[in-house]
DNA sequence: ACCTGAACACCGTTCAAGT
DNA sequence: ACCTGAACACCGTTCAAGT
């Protein structure tokens, strides 16, 4: 509450405003409950004001995704840069940063990968944000192959043999397939560490 | 239609004739596009009817799911059945039958996984259906340990390391991760193998 | 027992109209 | 330029009433 402008239609940033609070109502009660006009509520705002900003729910949605998207991409160079010269370990702290900020974000990694959003409704800034992600944990596995951890051909196949793996982890559990782990951040990355190392073993060299 | 009864309050299953328009609209519009009020418009009943046989909205796509884990049990039975004392082929025909069976119904895949269901509309018929699935997988995991093809210790840990692999590559293809496979089985095939193969050797012997 | 029809409180989206 | 308010066509769910 800004003692400046009062209520001068507020200040200027609603798109903003609109996203912050579309994370938050996500977050809050999943997918399922969010709805567009609860948002313009929250916000303060008529809720015709968003058609301004987003050209329907779904535009909304997506900017919301991409950001998800963007957080995963960051985490993975993260994990690159915080290892360079040991390739394994890029892999596994990308993996184990990729389950858990699934496990921090449950309702917005179901929207980024559970299909609320039909293939119409994508962006190509979300289209593109999404890419960007597989790009760089390709290019972890690429740092692999070249120092000879990882076995040699097709990069873009280990790397998905990789994602695979990592994201199926990721979607089991949040989607509770695993029981009610969601608090127990120790154990999710205790599993996620394995299900990586299994793949690191998957994608080696030695046959 | 039946000439018999001509129209004596829908002969009898309502409930089986709601099961089946709503997998089938499920199938053509998408978890977000299904209705209760179509389920019933489509079955020709009044949109008050489905309530008589099912708690709500939730507990029918809780039912079309149930069958979709069914099916998902039944695969991995028949992988088992047919590669009998060669355990790695049991896990490779698992694998790929899981993701094919995704492929086919990306959208029921969506609502068995994307959390379209919350937490909270998990029948006990639903869960037990889930719990059968990964126990099937589990058993063939079971026979590699005792066959001597994969690593001793943990099979809950192996199973689901070869879960996440095979379910990551499923999730990915059916939400158009990468790119619009749908309709390119034989493509979908390859990579199912390729992913499959890479946890087998993740989870093998030999170190 | 099983289904209907009206009713209620919500949606997403559009569009004239206001400032 | 940016927002409002009424309107439209939908929802899910409930409940008295019909057969």
């Amino acid at each position: 509450m800004p003692e400046s402008s009062e209520k001068t239609y507020h200040h200027g940033d609603l798109r903003g405003e609109l996203l912050k609070a579309a994370a938050r109502l996500l977050r809050e009660k999943g997918v399922g409950g969010l709805s567009l006009r609860e948002v313009a509520r929250v916000t303060g705002v008529s809720h015709a004001a968003p058609y301004r900003h987003f050209k329907d729910k779904a535009a909304l949605l997506a900017a919301v995704a991409e950001a998800g998207f963007a957080e995963l991409t960051a985490g993975c160079r993260r994990a690159e840069a915080a290892n360079s010269d040991a390739p394994a370990r890029q892999l596994v702290d990308a993996g184990v940063g990729y389950v858990l900020l699934a496990v921090r974000n449950p309702e917005r990694t179901q929207l980024m990968f559970g299909g609320a959003l039909a293939p119409a409704d994508w962006t190509p800034e979300l289209h593109r944000a999404a890419t960007d992600a597989f790009a760089a944990l390709e290019h972890i596995i690429e740092n692999g192959q070249r120092a000879g951890a990882y076995r040699g051909g097709e990069t873009r196949e280990l790397a998905l043999a990789a994602w695979s793996a990592v994201h199926g982890l990721a979607m089991l559990v949040t989607a509770g397939q695993l029981g009610d782990l969601a608090g127990d951040e120790e154990q999710v990355r205790g599993l996620a560490r394995m299900v990586t190392k299994v793949a690191v073993e998957g994608i080696g060299t030695r046959d």
